[in-house]
RNA sequence: GGGGACGUAGUUCAGCGGGAGAACAGUCGAUUGAGAGUCGAAAAGUCACGGGUUCGAAUCCCGUCGUCUCCA
């Protein structure tokens, strides 16, 4: 009726070290696709090599394993890899500052993060593990940018990009520090145009704005969908008359074609083709230097509401062909050149940013479209809701919405202008002037043009002797051994692309990898890829909500069309964790509060950790990391060390009656726990789960010391709780699942199933209320029925005393719950 | 400025028409040479505020304040 075990005490270093070698011995975690049973895909965004593995990191991947965990210990065969998102500015900057190449520099990253990531306790694969800057890997990056190219999707093209003339360089816009300086040096950044190559991400503009068959956050779709920015309406030609300009009409979009008779001035970008041939010679100098401000700026700080719209008249008119009416041409920066026409007409009556501008240079505002009730005054504010048409001519008095049609209808009747669809999202540019990226696998030929570099040629690699003094360009292009080859096509002397790609290119197809991750005649073995991919559930940080994870979608959708995968969207299911803050602020190595992982490792143990991590606040709010607050979770281990190792002593002999109560309250007990460990695990409500496991604990400690329970009950309580635990805390729960005698390893077991009839609670509280107020409780069988349950009500003292000589008016019953008495 | 979410014990949260709960921290007691640990016990709340609906509101509705978030 009892047994006992040595009792040496908990000593998570030890244990930890001992079951990862022992895993690792045994390949437990190593998965195949010769598998009976389900695949699962679950995946956690990888990290960028930086150097250290800091908490945060810990907080994407700790949670994230424990679920994919728990669904291995559902039955599915559970691919979960790791790898490393290697390319990127941060070598480079560091190759300058310390004179390490990049390569040693990421490579010292990848291993010392390697040894981090293992002290997790993790069931990645690292069979599988990718490292995006090994040419194994980046081969295939450079054969989907062919791939891209041959179908059409990558092009050459101009764009304007930030350039500090001082560092001789482009910077990338999260290097323009507010008011459109040089982060490093302080200068001024203007806008260059440069050539570069693009991905046509918006011939997809209207499939990415599909979520169909994917459970992602509404604000991720929101987000994403913001970033589209469809909008419908019309492109509208405004008649241009100017002897220094063959261009004949300027043509604007605007969403309100139903307002183009309340155009009083029109809006061009300061860096539109035509602002300088229409600029008066008066006025040319103010031009100029309106220009030259707001090249400075950045898109965001034009876009700002918090900057005041200004701008300037350039002395020029346009004729608003609907009433042959005179419109003079300003420009203004909160116009961009890069979205849509590069032209607005301005109808301050009915649009807030024309208003204010209207307001601030004295030009008309007319009304053209009617508010309810308006008898002619003069606005106090744009009205931009519905209405009816008025000084519209032969539109008054059509409601907006038919207003739109029929101006759209009129202006395509007579060729002034076309309905339209125009999107806020731009294709995506890819050339880095930089080194440490995965080349652009394309030759430049004085005769045959653009020519992509043959397949079997590939990979395109870096030189390894590439000087990085900043000038502005590639250092590529100064390596002369890279730059000069011979054209593919026709043999004679050519130039290599000097770019690199952004290394966003590098995390749109990594996942694919995973499948087949030493495949190297391809970039996947289509069969493996067939049967891991999609992703079933990815988890990461809600920053790369426009980024990263868009990029991804249109990947996909783009090598779907090519035949090369048959599913549309990558990820099915996505989770977005929220962020560890330390000293009510985040962490960051400037303000020092930097919480490192490995000494906490080797302190309190990695167990400890996840448990804290995912205890200390719901998964996606993030919360607060606190020394103080560990100790409860090391603690609550100790517990369940001593309650599992320790002598289980039944008292004898025990009343069978009292017996069978407690047997029975033990295995209710242990089924609800089941039950609701299971459902907060599949909602990763992780922190929910661990309060329900502490409460069984806690209880199962009281169960010890009652004494009443039989051994093999208890004995069966305790292997469900380690089971229960073994996601959370996987080294503790092997320890004790091998000391209890039962065969290795825990986590090749089945997760504990619940029996509805078990969980059920037999006998239930049933509150009595007095006119809805709280009057008394009884202990009532779960089944009562209401004349049973009003019989014993009515019998009750206290029930009577709030009664005395009041009559019952109403009677309301609530099955399991509660018994209200209204009374008069 | 607009949309959305959220304000429950010291903390993190659960509950979302019917008894105000859990965990952790903290307090006290026991064990101990002392501390740590372990065990035990009790404590902790105008459920942000003000109205309304209802037999009954933390829960539903309206308003106010505060926090977060997205958009402009």
């Amino acid at each position: 009726m009892e047994k006992a075990y040595m009792t040496a005490s908990y000593n998570p270093p030890e244990i930890e070290r001992k079951w990862q070698e022992r895993w690792a011995e045994d390949k437990l975690y190593e998965v195949s696709e010769n598998d009976s049973r389900p695949k699962w895909y679950a995946l956690t965004m990888f990290p960028y090599t930086s150097g250290d593995l800091h908490i945060g990191h810990w907080y994407a991947m700790a949670p994230s394993d424990v679920y994919a965990r728990f669904k291995r210990l559902q039955g599915y065969n559970v691919l979960h890899p790791m790898g490393f998102d290697a390319f990127g500015l941060p070598a480079e900057n560091a190759a300058i500052k310390r004179g390490i190449h990049p390569f040693t520099w990421t490579m010292q990253n990848v291993e010392n993060m390697r040894r981090q990531l293992r002290s997790i306790g993790a069931i990645y694969d690292w069979s599988r593990e990718v490292v995006t800057c090994l040419p194994d890997y980046y081969q295939w990056t450079e054969w989907f940018f062919l791939k891209l190219y041959e179908a059409g999707l990558a092009y050459r093209g101009k764009a304007p990009v930030n350039w500090c003339p001082r560092c001789q360089t482009v910077l990338a816009n999260e290097q323009v520090v507010s008011g459109g300086f040089c982060e490093r040096c302080g200068a001024a950044v203007s806008r260059k145009d440069l050539e570069q190559w693009f991905f046509r991400i918006t011939k997809y503009a209207d499939e990415l704005l599909e979520f169909n068959n994917i459970e992602w956050p509404e604000r991720i779709k929101i987000m994403q969908r913001n970033w589209i920015g469809k909008s419908q309406g019309a492109e509208i030609s405004f008649a241009l008359d100017h002897p220094d300009v063959e261009e004949k009409e300027i043509r604007v979009f605007t969403t309100r074609p139903d307002t183009t008779f309340g155009v009083t001035f029109m809006v061009l970008a300061p860096e539109h083709p035509l602002v300088a041939a229409l600029t008066t010679p008066d006025r040319k100098a103010e031009v100029e230097d309106y220009v030259a401000r707001s090249r400075r700026l950045s898109e965001v700080e034009r876009l700002s509401t918090e900057k005041e719209k200004d701008g300037i008249f350039i002395g020029s008119y346009v004729t608003n062909r609907l009433n042959g009416e005179r419109v003079p041409i300003w420009i203004a920066d909160y116009v961009l050149f890069s979205y849509g026409t590069g032209a607005v007409m301005g109808v301050p009556a009915h649009d807030e940013r024309d208003f204010a501008f209207a307001k601030k240079y004295d030009l008309p505002i007319r009304v053209v479209i009617a508010p309810p009730d308006w008898t002619g005054e003069e606005l106090e504010e744009a009205y931009i809701q519905a209405g009816v048409m008025a000084n519209s001519a032969q539109f008054n008095g059509l409601s907006d919405k038919e207003g739109m049609e029929a101006v759209c209808d009129l202006l395509e009747a007579k060729g002034w202008g076309k309905r339209a669809i125009t999107y806020r999202l731009r294709d995506w540019l890819i050339s880095r002037q930089r080194y440490w990226g995965a080349p652009i696998p394309i030759i430049y030929c004085p005769k045959c043009g653009i020519v992509p570099v043959p397949e079997a040629d590939l990979p395109v690699l870096l030189p390894e002797d590439a000087e990085f003094k900043p000038t502005g360009e590639s250092p590529l292009k100064y390596n002369e051994k890279f730059v000069n080859t011979t054209c593919p096509l026709c043999s004679s002397p050519a130039k290599r692309e000097t770019d690199t790609m952004d290394t966003f290119m590098c995390s749109s197809w990594y996942f694919l990898r995973y499948a087949s991750p030493h495949c190297d005649t391809a970039a996947f073995d289509p069969a493996k890829l067939k049967y891991w991919l999609p992703v079933d559930q990815y988890t990461g940080g809600a920053e790369h909500a426009v980024m990263h994870l868009l990029y991804s979608r249109f990947f996909v959708k783009a090598i779907r069309d090519m035949g090369l995968v048959d599913f549309d969207e990558p990820f099915i299911r996505l989770f977005n964790q929220g962020i560890i803050i330390a000293g009510k602020q985040k962490m960051s190595k400037s303000r020092g509060n930097v919480v490192t992982p490995d000494e906490y490792v080797a302190d309190v143990g990695a167990d400890t950790i996840r448990a804290y991590l995912m205890f200390v606040a719901p998964w996606e709010h993030g919360g607060e990391w606190n020394d103080s607050d560990i100790s409860g979770i090391s603690r609550w281990y100790k517990r369940i060390w001593s309650l599992v190792l320790g002598k289980y002593h039944r008292k004898e002999p025990v009343e069978p009656d009292t017996a069978e109560k407690a047997k029975r309250a033990l295995s209710r007990v242990t089924h609800q726990t089941i039950k609701r460990v299971s459902g907060d695990l599949e909602k990763l409500h992780f922190n929910t789960m661990l309060a329900t496991l502490m409460e069984f604990t806690n209880y199962l400690a009281k169960v010890k010391e009652a004494q009443i329970v039989g051994y093999s009950q208890w004995e069966e309580s305790i292997n469900i709780l380690l089971r229960l635990l073994a996601p959370t805390a996987p080294h503790l729960t092997e320890e004790l699942w091998q000391q209890t005698g039962l065969e290795y390893s825990i986590h090749n077991q089945s997760w504990p199933v619940w029996d509805e009839a078990l969980a059920k609670d037999e006998e239930i509280t049933l509150v009595i209320q007095v006119n809805g107020k709280l009057r008394d409780r009884i202990t009532v069988p779960a089944a009562i029925s209401e004349t049973e349950a009003r019989q014993l009500v009515l019998a009750r003292q206290r029930v009577k005393s709030y009664l005395n000589n009041r009559k019952v008016a109403r009677i309301i019953y609530v099955p399991g719950k509660l018994f209200n008495l209204v009374v008069r």
